[in-house]
RNA sequence: GCCUGGGUGGCGGAAUAGGUAGACGCAAGGGACUUAAAAUCCCUCGGAGCUUAGCUCUGUACGAGUUCGAUUCUCGUCCCAGGCACCA
């Protein structure tokens, strides 16, 4: 018989599915595992990213299930956003239609793959049952104070038509327009208060032991916690205050100007009627003017203007002039800042540019400088100076005891500021869920009542042909009346950020259908929160800072128990492939390469760096075109073994035979010696064997030990792999050596033979069930429990030491494993090699490492 | 610039607590089977050298150090990838 995948790849998926054996249902007596992968974007067909990412989570799925555990594996869509309305407006259809057509597509080809997904807990979030959740929740955040809106100057990317997050921001351009910049737009927009939770998530990432450094300090990088004191600097002529945020309040009494940024308010209100005035307008002009960007970007050079007005240092009451200056992030501390030309680099340049006082307040412990000479700030420790009273002190030790002084003094306090800006979720799109808001001309701003939820997106729109969202245009969607005064009313016409929708769809899936409310908590608190979540390590920021804001705030809503969503992490590293390029026809996809040649044009193909598999490079492998070819067991496979998970994965097509090849030769290890296997049952440990039959039987055990190791652990599912491969090897050696084989002899092969099908079964699902049947079993191989190796079958009689003369292998012995290290040193001192090698040198020590090596130190 | 990772054969990668560097696989070369091809099986496979059943030297980006012993630990340098980047 032939190892035919597509055909026992069908055979078994409509199996499971007859079966329903990957529907779970909550068992508070059984312990729980939750697998979650990041859902998809429903963009029409999987690619290798998918097919790596969902192959990972399917085997610790199916792995955890042979263990014993109640495992939730649900699969879901993320199926709002821009793509599906490019695509409407391309191909003339609807964004919905096009949304639920290639989920269809997609759900088809997870299947194919064989992913162990409990379908019935599906989720789409475009759906009115879905969103209408989510809607009701903001409603909720929006009584707390959690939600609002506020004019705002925010990012805006011209291709969206809409606004951005701050963490949506890529190098200044749009995450998904990276050629395209982000300019600033002032306009309402509403936020999250994800602030509010800047510390708690801060000291979180401590407490969790399962995520990746990597990640952890990305998103502590992120919020950006800094500590450091408000101080209120007097304007002259004039009762008002400037304050400005510093983290260096030991350098104040250097403090000789201000600077503010343009956008400030207190800058147009301080100018007016002087006669910088003109200037000072002209200045903030020009730089609004400015995308993000540039404004921030190296080679953009630091200017300012002079308001014409000063205030006072608060400590030295000396006048300084004040500044609006382009440098200073007006949404960062209070929009203000001290200049200290002396001890900070900026301030430095654009003191000498404008040609502003100096003085030094921190003086290095080994040598004095001078304002007249230096030529950059000095930014590092040293001894204060002109400070009075706090000469003397080192700067870092007296930042507390000046943030005292200026609280008691009554002209500053001791603050926290963090980088974290709250999380801007308005969009003017169609494909999102709409915010549940009514503006009344009366009564302001009003939520829809919870009763009138969904506020659902109407269907029977077309789309602007420029893109823009067809929603305030269309009066059936935003005419309504107010729900106090039944007077007229207009909707919100923004929706929400799809991150919103993907801050939650986990919870959602312990209780997709119901009805009454968001999460149904007994079953959220039973599944929640999930054991393992893997993923790209692209939403490092975005996706999982977000989960872990919105799960505090479904916690303190009272809709769950858990404050952080995710327990243990996986980053998943990309697919990448070389890429191939024709002099003249650019980029070659694959098929478009023969013998090195390009198929348009015969001329010789260069092949390039190996990058992340991008269609704009052409260099992607569509995984249904090897699912046709070798059947999803070997794509899986191939996908773990070449490398481990979180690293990225090279492409090989040659490596892909290789998986192909091997499943074959485990295919004919079976079949080809059935009879002899069939008439025996595995080996039950009661005969006492010899070997080569006792090595046999030890490898299989030392393999289960391995691979059980490897996956639990680590995820090193390409070692686990390798092991099985090593048992596989040794088996069919053992079968092709000579001698006649007892029922005994089969009865151990018939051991390994089921432990390889077993330790593979959670990589390629389909061919170890249908050689699990070929065996003669009826059961599922999923109803199989997980082996166990027998520590007493481990045990070898003889062990190889290495013998090393001065850390240089110079010979091997086998010896009893029972030997302790005298004898060893004994055995290892007569070996002839070493005798030789040792000569009349004296023998200084020799240390021994049980079963391991002898390492003689000698001295000449 | 700062913060993370990471640099091992022709290639993907092993070496889990400092103990034989290169498991497993791919590619390559040689051989067997075959009329032939495919498939399959067997052998070789980091580099250099030698008096070649084997042996010696060398080798994990580079340079030092700790150690009986370093791919693994410490310090410095270079390179690559990712993140942040006028954050006061």
């Amino acid at each position: 018989m032939k190892y035919e995948p597509q055909k026992l790849e069908t055979k078994w998926q409509a199996f499971w599915q007859r079966e329903g054996l990957f529907e779970v249902a909550e068992d508070p007596q059984r312990e729980k595992y939750y697998l979650l992968e990041m859902f998809p974007y429903p963009s029409g067909r999987i690619h290798m990213g998918h097919v790596r990412n969902y192959t990972i989570g399917d085997v610790v799925a199916r792995y955890k299930r042979m263990l014993g555990k109640n495992v939730l594996h649900p699969m879901g869509w993320d199926a709002f956003g821009m793509p599906a309305e490019n695509a409407a407006i391309e191909n003339s259809t609807h964004p919905a239609k096009w949304t639920y057509d290639n989920i269809e597509a997609m759900k088809e080809q997870l299947k194919k793959m064989g992913f162990s997904y409990d379908w019935d807990r599906e989720i789409a979030t475009c759906d009115p049952d879905y969103y209408k959740w989510e809607q009701l929740v903001f409603l909720k955040m929006y009584d707390k104070g959690l939600a609002y809106k506020k004019r705002a100057f925010v990012n805006w990317c011209e291709k969206c038509q809409s606004v951005l997050a701050n963490e949506q921001v890529v190098n200044g351009c749009c995450w998904r327009h990276t050629d395209l910049e982000v300019s600033m737009k002032e306009m309402d927009s509403w936020f999250l208060k994800i602030t509010d939770y800047a510390d708690e998530i801060l000291d979180y990432c401590d407490r969790l032991p399962g995520w990746p450094d990597s990640v952890l300090k990305m998103q502590k990088n992120w919020i950006g916690k800094s500590y450091g004191a408000i101080i209120r600097f007097p304007l002259v002529g004039s009762d008002k205050v400037v304050e400005v945020f510093t983290t260096r309040q030991d350098t104040l009494f250097g403090a000789t100007f201000m600077c503010l940024a343009p956008e400030h308010p207190m800058v147009k209100e301080i100018v007016k009627g002087l006669p910088q005035e003109k200037e000072v307008h002209q200045f903030i002009e020009n730089t609004l003017k400015m995308d993000s960007f540039m404004r921030t970007a190296d080679f953009t050079s630091k200017e300012g203007v002079f308001t014409g007005r000063y205030c006072l240092n608060p400590v030295t009451n000396e006048k300084i002039p004040i500044y609006a200056a382009n440098f200073v992030l007006f949404d960062y501390g209070t929009g203000a800042i001290m200049a200290v030309p002396t001890h900070d680099q900026r301030d430095f340049e654009f003191a000498k540019k404008y040609g502003l006082p100096l003085r030094v307040v921190i003086s290095p412990p080994d040598h004095e400088i001078d304002e007249e000479t230096m030529t950059e700030a000095y930014i590092e420790e040293g001894i204060l100076i002109n400070s009075h009273p706090f000469n003397g002190q080192r700067n870092l030790e007296a930042l507390d005891s000046i943030a005292e002084y200026l609280e008691s003094e009554g002209i500053g306090q001791k603050t926290v500021n963090y980088r974290l800006r709250d999380w801007g979720i308005s969009r003017q799109r169609y494909w999102g869920a709409p915010i549940p808001i009514i503006y009344c001309d009366r009564c302001g701003t009003v939520p829809v009542p919870e009763n009138d939820l969904p506020v659902e997106l109407p269907l029977d729109l077309d789309l602007r042909p420029n893109g823009a969202s067809p929603l305030p245009f269309e009066p059936s969607f935003f005419e309504t009346v107010c729900p106090e005064c039944k007077g007229k009313a207009r909707r919100e016409t923004d929706t929400m950020d799809t991150f919103v929708e993907s801050s939650w769809y986990f919870d959602r899936y312990a209780c997709p259908e119901y009805a009454l409310g968001p999460l149904d908590k007994d079953r959220v608190n039973y599944w929640m929160p999930v054991d393992q979540y893997i993923g790209g390590i692209e939403h490092a920021i975005l996706h999982l800072l977000y989960s872990r804001f919105y799960t505090r705030v479904m916690n303190d809503l009272g809709y769950l128990n858990i404050r952080e969503p995710f327990l243990n992490l996986l980053t998943q590293g990309m697919v990448c492939k070389e890429t191939q390029q024709c002099p003249t026809h650019g980029y070659l996809y694959p098929y478009q390469v023969r013998e090195g040649r390009c198929s348009l044009c015969q001329a010789e193909v260069i092949t390039g760096s190996t990058v992340k598999m991008s269609k704009s490079k052409r260099n992607v492998v569509d995984p249904q075109d090897l699912i046709d070819q070798y059947g999803a067991d070997t794509v899986r496979m191939f996908c773990l073994f070449a490398s481990p998970p979180e690293k990225s994965l090279e492409w090989s097509d040659q490596g892909v035979e290789g998986s192909f090849r091997f499943l074959n030769r485990v295919w004919r290890l079976i079949l080809d010696c059935l009879d002899d296997l069939k008439k025996v049952s595995s080996y039950d440990g009661k005969i006492e064997l010899a070997d080569p039959l006792k090595s046999l039987h030890r490898k299989t055990h030392q393999t289960i030990k391995k691979v059980t190791n490897d996956i639990e652990d680590r995820f090193h599912f390409n070692t686990a792999i390798s092991a099985v491969m090593e048992l596989v090897n040794e088996t069919n050696q053992f079968i092709n050596s000579n001698g006649k084989k007892d029922d005994t002899a089969w009865s151990v092969i018939r051991e390994a033979v089921e432990a390889t099908v077993i330790l593979l079964s959670p990589v390629v699902p389909h061919i170890t069930e249908e050689l699990w049947q070929v065996l003669g079993y009826k059961d599922s191989l999923l109803k199989v429990e997980w082996p166990h190796y027998r520590e007493e079958s481990l045990h070898e009689e003889e062990r190889l030491v290495v013998i090393q003369v001065n850390g240089k292998v110079r010979s091997k012995i086998v010896v009893p494993s029972s030997l302790n290290e005298k004898e060893i040193e004994i055995l290892a001192l007569e070996d002839e090699r070493i005798k030789q090698v040792i000569g009349d040198k004296a023998v200084a020590k020799v240390i021994v490492v049980q079963k391991k090596l002898a390492n003689i130190v000698v001295k000449n």
